[in-house]
DNA sequence: CGGCATCTTGACGGTAGTCAAGCTTTGTGG
DNA sequence: CCACAAAGCTTGACTACCGTCAAGATGCCG
């Protein structure tokens, strides 16, 4: 039983202490978003991860927890990190993508409100979701709250179901891009596209006043790069889908008109 | 504090007493590989996932684990097991597929030695790797130690150390399947085999008589299902390597014979 | 040695990629 | 406020790779 004891020292100690390292963000936005410690308190106990988790891991969130604001188009730096990085999308969206070449890349997740990466520069060892080939970057204006991994390990050696929650998402994760990857072999372009674009629309919260609308930027090469096709191939798509009366659109946004006729293009399962 | 408290009961208690539910495997061989107490005992304690687990996770899972021989082409129900199946490939290999229609299938990962695996028959909640739609099954003779999920579940909540490692292992093989992801988009049909063998081969462990022989059964078709191509395909590309002189091969197995070549038509490493 | 599954090869066609030109929207600076 | 530039999108013509269909060859097991 001894190697099941609890590490003596207390939350503050084991972690890095960053509550006197406020960010530029948090200096321009003393009172925006989670900026303001208040705020960042409730949203911290609105995480889904967290609601099994000990009080004294939620108090350790808040310490450990620095908070960052992001333009759309701007992309986190793992370099600026040397230890990695732990962060939970608070609003906006991110695309995680690779350069396969000097133009083209592969976008092969997108992230949203709740949804927590790891990033990391080296490949080396422990957790590692993202390394530094891939590049994290903002969708739109949006807003992370975000500790070194060191702190993370820190909390969750000492909180089991808080791991055994993380456990349970990675694994729910795996298991979507395994789903992804087959369909995406099963496929044609159209269907791939229908099925993104199902996915893409459900991912995000939705606005009162467009609640059809695709809730945040995406170039037709962003669409292209995150079915595996290329630029003009999705563009030929839509605009059969726009001829159709299936959806609409414009530079960067998309509405869908008749989520049936988009569902029915694929089949939702096999076999 | 109160909430990291030690659930007060002994491991026995809490999983489920399987001691006594000899598998079929078990009673036919009961001096044979895992089937043996002391052997299983020295097995378990070579996992990689337990090196830092405490002595009574390793206890437990002595307990729970029961063994399992699989012939070739054996396939694993989830039907049998109604609460989910965690388990360890000791021995062999196994395909994860799906299939897409009638007759063909996407096989979306490889697992050996070592490598574990959750398997369930719902999609409700909790952890899932591999959920009903997919199939397990046996690329050679194997072997397996399994539980079910509830106990790993029971053992997971009591040890940290191995909840972490099991996170670890998750995040890297998630990172890995993104990879694979990425690979799959940018490469040609001859690239993606190329790369294929080069992995399925760094698997495996080799024989010693043929070093370069990747050591499982794959046919053709399995082999296009895990390219995302079709038999022919396949079928083209490997006779035109054979042609080259890079490999050997029959019906069912593959020899590599120059690794330099095949590597070199793949990109190992993006921009 | 026969029977059968597995593998190979060929001919053909279609889907999606490539290259290129033209069109729209958005933003910027005179 | 307009002109212009630049980025993003659309459309067209052509091409190539890979899938489909079909027949035939080859290994493998009983």
């Amino acid at each position: 039983m001894a190697d099941l004891a609890l590490d003596p020292r207390t939350i503050g100690d084991v972690l890095l202490d960053l509550s006197k390292m406020k960010t530029f963000h948090e200096v321009l936005n003393p009172q925006l978003c989670q900026c303001n410690p208040d705020i960042r308190r409730v949203e911290i106990r609105s995480f889904p991860f967290l609601h099994d988790a000990c009080a004294e891991s939620i108090k350790g969130f808040d310490l450990a927890f620095r908070s960052m604001g992001l333009k759309e188009g701007e992309e986190i730096s793992p370099l600026r990190y040397q230890d990695g990085i732990f962060a939970v999308v608070t609003r906006g969206a991110f695309k995680v993508y690779r350069y396969i070449n000097e133009v083209d890349f592969v976008v092969f997740d997108i992230l949203t409100s709740g949804d927590f990466f790891l990033y990391s520069q080296d490949t080396s060892e422990g957790m590692n979701m993202f390394t530094y080939p891939d590049i994290v970057s903002s969708l739109t204006t949006s807003c992370l709250l975000f500790m070194e991994r060191p702190s993370l390990e820190a909390l969750l050696k000492r909180d089991v179901k808080l791991t055994l929650f993380m456990l349970q998402e990675v694994t729910n994760r795996l298991a979507q891009q395994n789903d992804r990857f087959v369909r995406f072999v099963a496929y044609t372009a159209e269907q791939r596209l229908a099925f993104l674009l199902e996915s893409l629309w459900a991912k995000g919260p939705k606005k009162i006043s467009y609640p059809n609308l695709i809730p945040f930027n995406l170039s037709r090469k962003d669409l292209a790069a995150m079915a595996g096709l290329t630029l003009e191939t999705t563009s030929r798509v839509l605009s059969s889908f726009k001829h159709e009366g299936v959806l609409r659109s414009g530079r960067g946004w998309i509405e869908i008109v008749d989520h049936g006729a988009l569902t029915r293009l694929y089949p939702s399962t096999f076999l």
